[in-house]
DNA sequence: CGGGTATCCTGATAGC
DNA sequence: TGCTATCAGGATACCC
């Protein structure tokens, strides 16, 4: 479900019903869902500290606590939500993990496929370490991107989904970058020139700051807004899900790939795969006496 | 190092 | 209609 818009959305969203409120209790429905410690020692960590502030780093929501009490970190992976309800509310369906908070409200974490995580740490940077720039920093340059694209060989579209590249892009908002910039997902990053970079970096800048105004994207019964509304980002999409509609570009029927297990999608016409070679090949085959040869296509 | 695959889970829906 | 196969906004641990 959470890119980058949908996390920083859920954060704003949810910042005004928790700051400065108090944990009072974890209730914990799914053992794995908690990490970063054993529930007791988590437990004596946060239940009397007050969540003093909460932001997003990459895909992970923090909830900073007062007092030296450390941080909780969620991610939501794949079908992870947040909601504040009133104690008195029903419980629903799939919460993992409650923490009730003073004030009479409590904290629900949902997550219908327990990829999701809530992790309990000292402090935040030790996750943050591996993590690359954030994409919308005012101090993220093209020429940063750049040096982190070529400075190796991989595919395009695994590196821009490689968290500690640029940290924050999914499938969704890496398929509409590679469509708005006319590139192959296929090509391999230390091909690119200034130009192919500066694209992908004005692109993708311009995609999650509107993908955020939008509040998002929803396409089934997943991702809502904590005030429980569906995002609005998916009217705008050119790419993400349209294989086998006409390219608003160019009017070709767009394509559907798989890479790195997952589903591509692509424009044939304008983002042509690459001419020369894609990402190394493995050359194995030393040389081919063709005394076995059988069928050959 | 880079890329492919399996794994963690459940439910929606596409296809037969 | 009913059953089964496939797929899903993520990340990581292995294997070659
Ligand atoms: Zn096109």
């Amino acid at each position: 479900m959470p890119e980058l818009p949908e996390v920083e959305t859920v954060v704003r969203q949810i910042a005004p019903g928790v700051e400065k409120r108090t944990i009072r209790g974890l209730d914990l429905y799914w053992a794995r869902t908690l990490s970063g410690g054993t529930r007791a020692r988590v437990e004596r960590a946060i239940v009397g500290a007050r969540i003093a502030r909460s932001y997003r780093r990459a895909k992970w929501i923090v909830f900073e606590l007062a007092a030296g009490r450390g941080a909780l970190l969620v991610h939501l992976r794949m079908t992870g939500r947040l909601f504040v309800r009133a104690t008195k509310e029903p419980a629903s369906d799939y919460v993992r993990l409650s923490l009730a908070l003073s004030g009479g409200k409590r904290l629900d974490f949902e997550d219908v496929r327990k990829f999701g995580r809530v992790h309990w740490c000292a402090d935040p940077n030790e996750v943050f370490e591996s993590l690359g720039p954030e994409p919308l920093a005012d101090d993220f340059t093209a020429e940063d991107l750049h040096m982190a694209l070529t400075s190796r060989r991989r595919m395009l579209k695994p590196l821009l989904l490689d968290q500690t590249v640029v940290a924050g892009l999914g499938n969704i908002y890496v398929d509409e970058t590679l469509f708005a910039s006319g590139l192959h997902p296929l090509t391999a990053s230390d091909r690119l020139g200034r130009a192919d970079t500066e694209r992908i970096h004005t692109n993708m800048r311009r995609i999650l700051a509107r993908a955020i105004e939008c509040q998002g994207s929803s396409f089934d019964v997943f991702y809502r807004t904590p005030e429980g509304q569906p995002g609005r980002f998916q009217d705008e999409f050119l790419a993400y899900g349209r294989d086998g509609r006409p390219c608003r570009n160019c009017g070709t029927e767009l394509i559907k790939l798989t890479v790195a297990q997952r589903g591509t999608h692509v424009c044939p016409v304008c983002q042509p795969k690459p001419r020369r070679r894609r990402v190394a090949k493995k050359k194995r085959t030393a040389r081919r006496t063709d005394t076995t040869s059988t069928s050959r296509p």
